[in-house]
DNA sequence: ATTCTTTTTGATATAGCTTATCAATTTCAA
DNA sequence: TTGAAATTGATAAGCTATATCAAAAAGAAT
């Protein structure tokens, strides 16, 4: 059994359901997107060039967004770059991002999730999604 | 004295102290911007085409900009499109957006600020800066 | 295994938004 | 009034992501 047979199995019932075909290049793409917690297209480029040097950047996006709607990704934009973040195993977060090193942490706070509804609620909202960051300098990056 | 005259001695303030010019284009934009809570560069553009039609989109920019670092407007990135919002008569506050209609109402919660405070601490952050923001829709939109 | 339809891919063009370039113009201190 | 320095407007370029499209691959049916 693969190291990561259950997203694979997500990732082909998402296929079979929109009638879509299960590729090579999508097999190699979500192996080495669950190796990471956030990556953005341009780095899986690079770093799939090694295993497949014809790998086209638009497959990555298009691959990466793939898995957006499969549920196993989620296209957050941090400062200018858009890191793609796999939620495969986890809830809803927010992110500290280190504005020095890049060192992105994740957080998740139900006082701040329930206030945030308290606001809205106050303002005649209904909220859909939220977005919260908060950036700074890590504890290395600080000295 | 005219309506935006504070505005206009800060603004004067800072272009002295950075040896830049006080131009009749920084004097017009700046009127039409304070009579703005948020705007685009683009919505600016075509406001001011009417007064002044050889106003170039990369002036509007450029003078938005300065702005920012003069402090009387923030750039805030909401959804895909650059809002500028304009802070010279308020402090810090964020953002509900409604998905529906474009609506933007401003809220301070010192309860979420300090929470954020809270969050950073615990895993060795020290914030310079953040960003909530909550989408949804507005009491209209949803009916 | 072969055929055939549909989807996918890779290379590249294009889009959308913002900044860079640069000659001509304007500002403003001397 | 003069002249150095900054600004402007037109437009090119940059950057990230998507659109286009012919060739290739997938996979169901035979
Ligand atoms: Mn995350
Ligand atoms: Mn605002
Ligand atoms: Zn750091
Ligand atoms: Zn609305």
């Amino acid at each position: 059994m693969s190291k990561h047979a259950k997203e694979m199995e997500i990732l082909k019932e998402h296929l079979e359901k929109h009638q879509l075909k299960f590729t090579r290049q999508r097999e190699l793409i979500l192996d080495a997107f669950l190796k990471q917690e956030h990556i953005t297209a341009e780095e899986m480029y690079h770093q799939l060039a090694r295993k497949d040097p014809h790998l086209g950047l638009a497959t990555i996006y298009r691959t990466l967004n793939l898995f957006c709607e499969a549920g196993l990704a989620q296209a957050r934009h941090f400062g200018t770059q858009t890191q793609y973040d796999n939620v495969s195993h986890k809830g809803h977060h927010d992110h500290l991002i280190c504005t020095g090193c890049g060192k992105i942490v994740e957080f998740e706070n139900c006082d701040i999730e329930r206030l945030q509804e308290e606001v809205a609620t106050k303002n005649g909202f209904t909220i859909t999604t939220h977005r919260l960051e908060l950036y700074g300098l890590c504890t290395r990056c600080r000295h």
